[in-house]
DNA sequence: TTTACATATCTGGATATTCGAATATACTGA
DNA sequence: TCAGTATATTCGAATATCCAGATATGTAAA
């Protein structure tokens, strides 16, 4: 069970944050879309995604090539509210990693 | 300036997380109160409240001996916004910290 | 000014976290 | 089956965080 400290250390990494916050906003990505929206390498971003799906936080589905990770579905509301607070304060930031997104040649097409 | 990944930070830490929420509740606290409530050293204690007061989260003020820490004034609004939320989802802890305050011999008056 | 109490800071040492590079695994299409 | 792409995991080194104990500072009361 997610407990609030848990939740704070996850988030309190730039890659981690700003991946969830993504998510939030997005619904769902994959590992490619988070590399370039982040711009940081596969093993990071893998890595930290790990972190925040075994901590309960996203769940993952492969769908053929990818694998797109989304908000878990047993989120507690508490946590949720969190998030909304998070990414309210991050608007601008946020704005600019979906540019990055937006400008990515070849992303995989969300069925 | 406050960021929320320094906010998050400062909140993963267990006894700076539940200092933070029993000020969020009670208002004011000083350090000999949050030693007794969280049952922790005097050299932890104040080492975490005084990273909690860089960061730009808590207040203090010195009364007489004492030193009393509150949130800060100019704490930003989404980061209010989270503290409740974990307040809120951390009722049954604080509740129990509480009750180690209210136990504690010779309190200090609050004025 | 001496003593006692409250709080802050410093010092090492222990532990945890983070990273990139290398490697492993899983899927797809030829 | 083979080659290519997407993702996951492992490794050791660098860095950050955490703690207890020792010491310093500030205040109050004798």
């Amino acid at each position: 069970m997610l407990t609030p400290v848990q939740l704070f250390k996850c988030l309190a990494d730039d890659t981690r944050l700003h991946a969830t916050l993504l998510i939030v906003r997005q619904g769902e990505l994959c590992v490619c879309e988070l590399m370039e929206a982040l711009d940081q390498g596969q093993s990071k971003i893998s890595r930290h995604l790990a972190q925040l799906r075994n901590c309960g936080i996203l769940d993952d589905t492969r769908r053929g090539q990818w694998v797109y990770y989304s908000l878990a579905r047993d989120l507690p509301q508490w946590a949720m509210a969190i998030l909304q607070d998070a990414a309210q304060a991050s608007d601008e930031t946020l704005q600019l990693y979906e540019s990055n997104l937006a400008a990515m040649p070849d992303r995989p097409i969300c069925c």
